[in-house]
DNA sequence: CGGTAAGCACACCAGGCGGTGTACTTAACA
DNA sequence: TGTTAAGTACACCGCCTGGTGTGCTTACCG
């Protein structure tokens, strides 16, 4: 469900005390979807996550440096779960990436980019990174999927995940279906050779 | 460029003095565009629109009805100057939605539905209807077009629209285009007998 | 054991926020 | 002209925000 809930123990490694990092940034992510950002203050925040203001303080210099943290968080497991199942083919994974739990609020990325408002901010260029990051993967896997060009299909799926999690978020309706189905269609038509059922399968053992 | 600047008079029609409504609106969009909602103070955007604060509480009974009253002032003028061009086949409209100057910041109703955050919120319904409205229209066109399923295309180019916006503003960078390669794919695809003179698809995307 | 760093409780700050009260001036129109 | 509503100027409010200062307790580990 959550990607990331508790990894990366503290700055140095050293760990002395009783974790209070790891709680807030557990209470970040939960409170900034649930929430919002800028509707989270350090107050309500320190207290979700069990946590004295002045020791948040101590871990992050400022709220800002917390939230593009929060984001950073993220990047090591960019969609988790789609690209690594190996038992499906590379043309099933692309799809996969629309299997998305109506639970999911919004892609955190998004929210931020516009809540933040600041392109200079130090969190946008995390989101900017992940959202990268995510079209990159796509593309991989449609260049192993036989993609005539794997860039451009990636990155038309990147702009199908995030058009369905706007339009889910605005319209309060799961959008993700239809992003499926034009998924769809983009792949069949970028694969040369095989179209509906992938018949070319290629066991690459990874 | 900007639809709707100047239009609606008062609440009732009377108008004797200078008008401040109008002002305050138009400052609230300027600003709600530039900054952001939750970034825009009221002393700020009074002081802005040359309204005195108080002038502008009786115009407005909250702030929250304020932004409400600036997203429905978009409503009557959905896409203006796409739907009505009549020199456009209808395939044509349906592309030239995609044609969008890169100056547009990000859809104000996703922003909204974002910064406010609770789909309860007045504004949120504007925002809504608005992203209704616009599917509607394009499934219009759809049919227009020929389309076998006007609806499911309407749906998919609104999806692409909202994509190209939230991924322009995530990544500052231009991702019209890309969605614009994408309608003319779902285009081709749901128009059945070759759609009149369409050409093949040339169309150049990063 | 004792040193050291992590964490805590709490009071406090300046500043911005949405919103109001009050007393005043101006413009429209009959 | 006088009435009336629209607009103004400005001080003010309580509240919440991000962020600190200070002094204390606790846990780890050599």
């Amino acid at each position: 469900m959550d990607p990331m809930t508790e990894l990366e123990k503290g700055p140095t490694g050293r760990r002395r005390g009783r974790g209070a990092r790891e709680r807030i940034l557990s209470a970040s992510q939960r409170l900034f979807r649930e929430q919002g950002i800028n509707r989270t203050g350090m107050d309500q925040l320190c207290a979700a996550a069990e946590v004295s203001k002045r020791t948040a303080y101590q871990h992050f210099p400022s709220k800002d440096e917390l939230v593009a943290e929060y984001l950073r968080r993220f990047d090591p497991s960019v969609l988790p779960g789609v690209f690594d199942r190996t038992d499906l083919t590379p043309r099933e994974r692309l799809l996969a990436a629309f299997d998305i739990p109506p639970t999911t609020p919004l892609c955190p990325y998004i929210a931020a980019a516009v809540e933040l408002h600041d392109p200079r901010h130090p969190a946008s260029q995390y989101a900017r990174d992940y959202k990268k990051a995510v079209a990159a993967r796509l593309a991989d896997t449609a260049r192993e999927a036989g993609a005539a060009d794997p860039e451009q299909l990636g990155e038309q799926l990147a702009l199908l995940i995030d058009g369905a999690a706007a339009r889910t978020r605005v319209l309060d309706a799961d959008a993700f279906p239809t992003a499926a189905a034009i998924a769809a269609v983009l792949i069949d038509n970028a694969i040369p050779a095989a179209a509906g059922d992938d018949r070319r399968r290629e066991e690459v053992s990874s």
